[in-house]
DNA sequence: CGTTGAGTTGACCATCGTCAACAGGAGTGG
DNA sequence: CCACTCCTGTTGACGATGGTCAACTCAACG
């Protein structure tokens, strides 16, 4: 997002932003409360979830360094957010955000893209778990996450995993047990190798090919 | 969307508005072609897919008479549409769209808030397709229908369906043949009757709380 | 009257969910 | 240091939900 900032307005949005910080499992926001603030994720992961009427949990993302959080600008939030890990973000009043875009458009713009952006990546999730089984995705979720990490870590076959099972069970409609026996299988295959917090990536074109189906 | 429009913009809306309409089975636009157009739909319905490498297809909405067709403002659209039934539509260039919401702020504000309530439909449908029986799944479908014609005929029981039992299959990550049975059932149990190019809901508190669960 | 395409129904079976037992690590307290 | 609990994750047995394949009905259309 920071992107489509001159640097004089990237100036202005650091004058807004107070770096905040949240232990593991920390809730930073619950779903459907009054919405007063907008975070980037600057270290950390964290977990966003719905809560359905009969008190279960459906994940409907996970978010890491230089994700926004809290977009919506609705009044109230659509989803909760929960550390995974110690997380560092940066603060902005809701209000005084929600000021500077209006006075930015191509700041509201970028805003509007990033929210399509985001749809499309929902519709897609939809397609993995409506059409797919079980290994495929769990192996579209990993490749996926790779991805989004490969910002960082170049390119590293390395995937950090640091959500439970139960986190990706959820994301992926699928049980725990269903998730834990897919990456138990791939791992006996060896096409990836369980290591502590993540999965190393050892076949990485068996996998994209289970992927791309 | 028109809501947020003062009078005088509506006027300059309009001017720009070319009327266009699509015949039964008729695609409007494809998937992953340059888009150069926007669409307000006046009449009719619409489904919206996405192709999968493998040639299957996920059909990721349905639009009806109000609904907006290729927001997105991307270079290339991301999903196709293919009129349902004869369709109006009216059809805006592309360009002279974006430049008119370019000097409307509020414009672009709204559009925003249009995306981020499609994410959160979204989010939801993955709920539904990921964490739901097949019978729940072809109520929330036929519940979240009706609430939307309800804007039309207001508070009518009978929820037209012209789209084929594979697009609902499609929709709900189900093959035909278990769409087919789960109204039936409903059918069996007067829940609901099925009647030409549609239903008609019979028992709204029965099949509310299945939605509900 | 035959053809086509959508929809329904039935029989069978695979995938995945459920239930249960178990393993291993972290934290706690004697 | 060890026993204990708690929590996460793994594995197995079993069964239900929903997919697959096939036959059939029905309406539309030539």
């Amino acid at each position: 997002m920071c992107g489509a900032l001159e640097p004089h307005e990237l100036v202005e949005l650091e004058a807004m932003a107070r770096p905040v910080c949240y232990g593991q499992r920390q809730q930073m926001f619950a779903q459907d409360e009054p919405s007063d603030s907008v975070y980037n994720l600057t270290s950390g992961s964290v977990r966003l979830y719905r809560l359905l009427p009969d008190g279960r949990r459906q994940v409907v993302g996970f978010a890491i360094p230089g994700d926004f959080l809290g977009l919506s600008m609705s009044e109230r939030t659509v989803y909760g957010a929960e550390a995974l890990t110690a997380v560092t973000a940066c603060k902005f009043n809701r209000e005084a955000f929600a000021a500077l875009v209006d006075e930015r458009p191509h700041l509201l713009r970028r805003l509007y893209d990033l929210a399509s952006h985001e749809l499309s990546l929902a519709q897609e999730q939809m397609v993995i778990i409506g059409r797919r089984t079980a290994e495929e995705r769990v192996v579209c979720f990993l490749i996926g996450l790779r991805k989004r990490w490969a910002q960082f870590n170049h390119n590293s076959v390395t995937v950090p995993l640091p959500m439970t099972r139960q986190d990706i069970a959820d994301f992926l409609g699928l049980t725990i047990e269903t998730v834990s026996r897919a990456v138990s299988k791939l791992a006996r295959e060896k096409a990836l190798l369980v290591v502590p917090d993540g999965v190393r990536l050892l076949d990485l074109e068996r996998l994209e090919k289970i992927a791309a189906r």
